[in-house]
DNA sequence: TTCAAATATTATAATAATCTAATATACCTG
DNA sequence: CAGGTATATTAGATTATTATAATATTTGAA
């Protein structure tokens, strides 16, 4: 927790988490995922962005390992990957909420 | 804290900020900049990175309001400006150290 | 007032992120 | 299997971010 080499290699993990998190729809996303699952198209609605945009911010998080997806017939649903995302983003919430 | 409108301004906004936190070395001067304040000197040894880049870092804060500058004869030390940041800060760290 | 140290600014080349439009894939239903 | 709905992928133009090098500013001290 002190050892600045390490440090460094934690703030570079943390900033490319935080990288993904600084976008206002994948933020907007993520935090309607904390809530619980949603399939891509209540997503998109809420968003009110394009289709394709949404899938892409979704598959980049994906990669990143913050969501995980399920496919259920026809549709696609997203929830948050990681506690540790969850606990973050209510964080978040809570600190900047006035 | 749940009307969708008011939910995405929050989301812009709250964007802003993370994209200025989501860069190593910025996050890791914040992370020292949450132990107390520091001359520009130091935080530039510490982080290992040129003084002109250093210096852009701090300034690009101290535009976002993130942190501030006072000055001390020769030096510039600069602080966290929000104690909201310290607390993500700190948040952060509980969270991510393993 | 001149010098040197500390910090800030500017210009710019390299790289990365973003959005849109078009196309592809997966799955369900008849 | 044909058609429709949901989602994913790709390509490409546009814009933003990053890092470096060069230069400017501020200040204390001789």
């Amino acid at each position: 927790m002190k050892d600045p080499a390490e440090m460094k290699k934690r703030c570079t993990r943390v900033a490319a988490i935080l990288k993904t998190l600084a976008h206002p729809q994948r933020l907007f996303i993520l935090c309607t995922l904390i809530r619980g699952e949603a399939a891509v198209g209540e997503l998109q609605r809420e968003c009110g962005a394009s289709q394709s945009l949404i899938s892409q911010h979704l598959t980049r998080m994906r990669r990143e390992g913050i969501v995980q997806a399920r496919r259920s017939g026809n549709f696609v649903r997203y929830r948050v990957a990681d506690p540790k995302l969850s606990e973050l983003i209510m964080n978040m919430e809570r600190i900047f909420n006035e």
